[in-house]
DNA sequence: TTGAAAGCGCTAACAC
DNA sequence: GTGTTAGCGCTTTCAA
């Protein structure tokens, strides 16, 4: 174990505990000699500061903590990597905090926040709602989102445009010749599920066909829910021919319905998810779905979040709505000659 | 923002911080009348203890690191999922650091172990030496691993019997009437491959099968290293009519080198991998292949190593070698008349 | 350019 | 059962 402290550097050095702590964090303010004498000493005793009670000190932890619903979705872990590459690159740590679908164990995560254990937090969950986001700002920590746009002057969002998305899905169904489009939509308290909602709609008017109730359905974002959920729709209607999920794992649970009631896709009946999740392009035939750029998302807010947190403020946007990309593969595309797609192999 | 300190609660409570701190920490040796004085008044000053004091002075932090090689691949996901539970029953949070499958994030990640930002580390990655682990312990830190079985006293340890694994798979393989079987391996160093190596060519000379060593490459554990890896073993050798992959991924290569050869699965090539990822329920057809009790592993690997760090030794066992079960699924079975696995489903 | 010394907020002897 | 107080190891004024 490395017992060493400064005061022990210190005095191997012949200088004063200031004069190592300064090398270690101002060495601009120090001489190339002594600078040179305590690094020796350092080397020597393999001394490593401890980080407990510098940030007890610095009243910084450079730690931030990222929640998200479910650390196992691919979707989440792809953000994690965009932040994490940010942090790392800014000196700062990330937890990650997987809520793993609880909402109550998001809530005690949020006491890291509050025992300074995390500089600041990024919250990738639908669960928590924008009160409970802007209630943490107000209270003075340092929160960012990713997922949605919460109007508050000091939360940084990053976030897709979801009624674009909806509407292109939609639209592309439309193009195929499909009249009857169900929705399957997440929580029905989630922004994204209200976003995708709307975008649906437009997508329909737009188009001048009816809006039918009975084609849309709540599940849950997760497979099991988007199995029942399509069910649900089957007892309510089952005359439409194609489908659009909120997101890609609703889309898997449809996947299972259709194959234990042997419905063809996208023969009689075309799926389109969003997320761009792995298994998309691995499950057959591989799913139409929405590609958000999920790394690029978590790596622009990070470096936002913490540039706010340093108070430098030298990015002046505070929010990042970033561009998705319908990617259309076998499930939504019924063609007995297909083309080679250019988005084929994404 | 929470400013309030134990001093604030003290003053307002009319105790002293000794007092504060007992409640906190120690309440039982606080008479009832004076808790409830003093949990009113963090109450009503909503104050949270400063986790950098508490854990300056107590020499703990209460969290754990875990160093996984890449967060995105569900093996390892369901691994944290059990550290994170058990770590979180007993009041431990838990760092994951992603390395990316960089070794230098890796060795960087060690650092927060020799900082104090954790109170120990959980590894879980083919990319450190037995000899490094075994080095940070000899330091003094706390080390557990999970995967392999390092030999030392103070190195808690979950795996499966890598071995047992491999024989498992070729036997059925050979039940199977299969008499060339290929062997992907993973790293040539990686302590997984070997083992599984040392499997694959005991169950052939059990079969009273000979051993050939151009049926043999190394990939790199994940998809593209498998298909690369199959290409190669292909130019060596074509015959063979099954294949071991050391892991699920590397059998992700080796469905796409076989769709890009029209190679038939399981008629013309039997695969099996182990580890059972999500993706292996979801390919067709169904990817053959080994389950190991992740979640179980990370579940006892830290039960078993926070006891160890605060020296209760309450469990005497310091290693854990859980069952893993072969899944028989499409991939491997060649039967014009496929019966219903009891093992079809999970 | 360097050193002395005051805390950061908390825990745990030790004293009562 | 409760209070006093000395640090935990570090950063940062302030003074030299």
């Amino acid at each position: 174990m490395n017992e060493s402290k400064i005061i022990d550097v210190a005095n191997r050095a012949k200088v004063s505990v200031a004069t190592v702590s300064r090398v270690l964090n101002r060495s601009e303010l120090v001489s190339e000699k002594t600078k040179k004498r305590v690094l020796e000493a350092i080397q020597e005793m393999n001394y490593t500061p401890n980080a407990m009670a510098k940030n007890l000190r610095s009243r910084k932890t450079m730690k931030i903590g990222v929640v998200v619903a479910d650390i196992e979705v691919s979707y989440f872990a792809e953000i994690i990597k965009g932040i994490e590459n940010m942090a790392n690159s800014l000196d700062y740590n990330v937890i990650i905090c997987d809520a793993q679908n609880k909402k109550q164990k998001e809530l005690e995560y949020v006491s890291l926040l509050q025992n300074r254990t995390v500089d600041g937090m990024i919250f990738v969950t639908p669960e928590m709602t924008n009160k409970e986001l802007i209630a943490l700002v107000e209270d003075g920590y340092s929160v960012g989102v990713i997922g949605r746009n919460i109007d508050h002057e000091q939360i940084p969002c990053a976030f897709t445009d979801n009624v674009k998305i909806a509407r292109d899905v939609v639209n592309h169904l439309i193009g195929q010749g499909h009249e009857k489009i169900a929705f399957l939509s997440g929580y029905a308290d989630a922004i994204d599920s209200y976003e995708r909602l709307e975008g649906y709609m437009k997508a329909l008017r737009d188009a001048g066909m009816p809006f039918v109730p009975d084609l849309i359905d709540n599940g849950d974002f997760n497979e099991d829910g988007g199995y029942l959920s399509f069910m649900r729709l089957r007892e309510k209607n089952d005359d439409f021919t194609a489908i659009f999920t909120a997101n890609d794992e609703m889309a898997l649970g449809v996947y299972k319905a259709c194959k234990q009631l042997s419905i063809q896709v996208p023969q009689q009946l075309a799926i389109v998810g969003v997320d761009n999740i792995r298994l998309t392009k691995y499950i057959v035939p591989r799913l139409s779905t929405v590609d958000q750029p999920k790394y690029t998302m978590g790596a622009l807010l990070t470096e936002k979040l913490i540039d706010q947190m340093n108070n430098n403020e030298f990015k002046d946007k505070r929010t990042f709505k970033v561009e998705s990309k319908l990617l259309i593969r076998e499930s939504s595309m019924f063609d007995r000659n297909p083309v080679k797609s250019n988005e084929a192999s994404q």
